[in-house]
DNA sequence: TTGAAAGCGCTAACAG
DNA sequence: CTGTTAGCGCTTTCAA
């Protein structure tokens, strides 16, 4: 790899004027310039960015945590995130971490060791041993898609409650009485709060909650899979089922479908996220439509903006959200609209 | 941040000691390192891995194109990636590149920055700048998934042609004689391969081959779905699709059934990949299963090697693969097993 | 308009 | 066992 130093010496000058040469053209004469520039060529000089990063202090490489890339909503995310950072000269570099705690404070130190300049972090979970955050301060970080509680970082959400409140209502004007949830990650306050929005639209409808009509899940389609085999062993079956996200959503699906049961007609089922196989279901799937990008692009801002200490006090951005109502949500069975 | 001075002014040694304490603690008397650890843990102390970097000159960076993260066979092969690199140290930027030149000619100026040590490149073709490339030499690269011809970097690729032989096989064994294809992207080597694998298994069988069957497709459920539509239109149809990714499959069963048709009886379907959905798939999908997980550990391992001077010449590794049949393909109408 | 020189934080000879 | 020192490649004063 060839030096500023080589270019200088072969163009005649010092390592001074090549540098001032690519950084400001303007403050080099026009002999000078051709002189360094065609010397630039014949070495095929390229600057080590490591060099300057090292003497900048700035990396221009973000961090971003994701539980898993296989997660098709998360891959939007990200792609919306790669986007945006692309276009503030930005690098993402993206850990892939299982919810794996130990991962993620790895990548973590990225931040604490001048690796990366912030950090975005899709699940509720503060990457940073808190012994160092409190004794010096905070890294700069972003709460993505989930809610870190009890820390005071930018927070990019959806109002899960109240979307959740709003599935659950679209399902009650069916006549459905009886309505499953299959939930996400147990630790997730994401789950709660979706949990939370449905027992509101139960409440306001005066039908009283049942925790048996409760289902664990984790967001994959096997685990979507399971949770309706439960339910179809239950005694009295609820006629909807409410999942956490379109991945278990279609997992259920398929066991019901398995079972001889047909959708909507037998049991009505909700997703959420709306991801691209949403629509390409059988049939297809009434869901929760949330910008994924857009998490992405506002989450990339947001950190640059705390990096480049634009942002003087830690907003929480509330992204909207839209009720995508396709044919796996019918009327319940004997309803008359 | 703390740097290296503090803690040694702070423990009263050199900065000598306090790197020699960190990486090779054996060489300290103990009481010096007890001094110096407890400056460490005293001031907070991280080393900044910029400048360590920037002096070795190993990043131990690699960069990663990949078209999409969207889509799901990329996500597993990237979490394979991922898992490696970790392993031996080294953290993976990702660049989602929408196949777009300029997008992945600019990502791979991060090698030629020396901000990363080397490249992984999931599409076929060139990041790097040719005069470059042909001015200079070669900087560490690997091939994964597709075939990058006209270059010499080591390549982990699956036989596509054998495996798409072998799809065409079992949907011939099953009685079909016109059987539709559903191509991938148009300057894809990969899907030409399949091409060719579908035309050997066809030549084989003694059935003439048929340019009507060939239909356009970009990898994307909704080009499946496009694609089906076409074949339905058509005048003597097939009986049988083979898709040449699942997204592409789930797209065309989506639209043979939303036209009344029953999979497999009316229309067997056959995809590529196996990703999760296909088994979620009503029905599920019959498919050739690639180790996508292994293919990015793989290339990783071979990326390492190529960096660190391991390899003398670039290899091509040949993955595995594995006939899935599922339910969406089965006897041609009228057929005899 | 240009050059000399300092220094970013760290490691690795080399001396002691 | 420990300290001194040079230097990785680059930018940026400060002088000339």
């Amino acid at each position: 790899m060839p030096t500023i130093r080589e270019v200088a010496l072969l163009a005649g000058v010092s390592v001074a004027t090549v540098s001032r040469t690519l950084q400001q053209p303007e403050r080099v004469s026009p002999k000078t310039r051709q002189k360094v520039m065609s010397a630039v060529a014949e070495v095929g000089y390229k600057p080590n960015l490591m060099a300057v990063k090292f003497r900048s202090g700035k990396t221009h490489n973000l961090v971003v945590l994701v539980p898993t890339v296989a997660n098709v909503f998360f891959a939007r995310v990200i792609s919306g995130m790669q986007q945006t950072a692309a276009e503030h000269g930005y690098a993402i570099l993206l850990a892939n971490t299982l919810g794996n705690a130990t991962i993620e404070t790895d990548y973590a130190k990225m931040v604490q060791t001048s690796q990366a300049d912030g950090l975005i972090q899709l699940r509720a979970f503060n990457p940073f041993d808190s012994s160092v955050v409190n004794g010096h301060g905070l890294y700069p970080m972003v709460n993505a898609c989930e809610t870190l509680e009890q820390i005071a970082c930018p927070v990019v959400t959806l109002d899960n409650r109240r979307a959740a409140k709003a599935m659950t209502e679209h399902l009650l004007s069916l006549g459905h009485r009886r309505i499953a949830l299959i939930k996400g990650p147990k630790d997730s306050p994401l789950t709660r709060q979706r949990l939370a929005g449905y027992q509101d639209a139960l409440a306001q409808a005066g039908i009283d909650f049942d925790e048996r009509l409760l289902f664990a899940g984790d967001f994959t389609l096997q685990s979507g899979h399971t949770a309706a085999q439960q339910i179809l062993n239950q005694q009295h079956r609820p006629t909807a089922v409410f999942c956490e996200n379109d991945e278990t959503a279609i997992g259920a699906i398929q066991a019901f479908k398995q079972a001889g049961m047909k959708i909507p007609h037998d049991m009505s089922v909700a997703g959420f996220d709306d991801i691209a196989f949403a629509r390409f279901c059988d049939p297809p799937l009434t869901t929760i439509a949330q910008p994924a990008e857009e998490f992405g692009r506002t989450a990339v801002t947001l950190l640059i903006d705390l990096i480049e200490q634009k942002l003087t006090k830690a907003p929480t951005v509330i992204m909207p959200y839209e009720l995508i109502v396709r044919e796996s949500t019918g009327p319940a069975p004997g309803f008359q609209g």
